[in-house]
DNA sequence: GTCTAATAATGACTGTGGTCATTATTAAAA
DNA sequence: TTTTAATAATGACCACAGTCATTATTAGAC
């Protein structure tokens, strides 16, 4: 049908005007007039496609996260151990890639985790107990954790990580920050002794 | 003198004032103007003492952190792991009495940390790094890991856990879960190998 | 092509968070 | 006690997110 098209066309056109707009101003200088008039639209509109500003953020947030599928799927690695490095490799890479956005992006996504539906984490959560116990499952990997509770540390540390570092503002590397930790973790989830 | 006696009286009525309304009535439901006329004092005078109505959650969650050093005097066991133990659990007690209100303040505290100063996280996650350093000087706890990394890991995993478990709306006993994650993170801290 | 029902766009309007110039109060100086 | 300078309280006011009754557009039925 040619309206659900036109739709998804006016969506994206909306999310990527105010998203262009957040970078160069910041968001709490963008006001939803100063959108809706860039896009040439009412105000009205945007709310029927955003029904809250917050979620033109939340919707960046969300197509990362419907990245994780692609993402694993891109590295079939067996070791599961250097298969989480690369994907939240990845991952680091397409948030940091927007920069001061990046914190209000992090913020709305746990804001909005704790506050209404939006699934978002819990299902990143999700996938990664998915492939752990896919790797229990094929003998790749052992542990005498409940792979709910590893996966669970797992996505802690990687929130943890990109909310230290943003509150830092540190030079260091956000990814090397994350390997650090990632170690540490990782120490703990294996079976070694 | 007696007017800054006034007014910290004052701002903690406001506090507690407003803290009782958000329980009562959920806090998007409570406008400043219902906490102004509750308090008998005018809308401006609010935000002399709160420069956001936000701000009343980031006092409860800073009074919060600010036990975290009497707790830990509390505590002077000297098995760290026991001593983190009982620390986590005391601020999981606190947090938890405040139940509903507990996922507002939990997103103002991560929002505030991601945005304006509020070193608070940071604050904490020092006093971590500090008994940690404290711990390893006295040969009481050895590790190959930095101190600031396994504090940051260990604040993750506190967070992270009250967010889950607050996403969740589990049954599951918080304290319990929170546990089970702590024993997977000791183990990747300590050396044991 | 016309009619109709469903869906989308519109923008005047509202509620609420937050500001700020003005007024009131207090502590200390004269 | 009076004067003065600093600080606090006030509430009319503003900006902006979000609503909703009304109008315009579209898809499909006939």
């Amino acid at each position: 049908m040619l309206r659900d098209k036109r739709k998804k066309e006016l969506k994206q056109k909306i999310f990527l005007t105010s998203i262009e707009l957040f970078k160069e101003y910041g968001y709490d200088n963008v006001t939803v007039d100063k959108i809706v008039s860039a896009c040439g639209i009412a105000k009205g509109t945007f709310f029927t496609y955003f029904s809250k500003k917050e979620h033109v953020l939340l919707h960046l947030g969300n197509s990362q996260i419907e990245l994780v599928k692609d993402i694993i799927q891109k590295h079939q690695e067996t070791h599961l151990e250097k298969r989480l490095q690369l994907i939240f490799n990845d991952l680091l890479t397409v948030y940091v890639e927007h920069g001061d956005l990046l914190k209000r992006t992090l913020s709305e996504t746990i804001r909005s985790a704790l506050k209404e539906e939006s699934t978002n984490i819990v299902r990143f959560k999700e996938v990664l107990t998915e492939i752990i116990e896919e790797s229990m499952n094929n003998g790749n990997f052992e542990s005498r954790f409940d792979p709910q509770h590893i996966a669970s540390v797992l996505v802690g540390n990687y929130f943890n990580t990109l909310v230290m570092w943003s509150i830092a503002e540190s030079e260091e590397d956000l990814k090397h920050i994350f390997q650090l930790q990632f170690e540490i973790i990782w120490k703990g989830i294996s079976n070694n002794r």
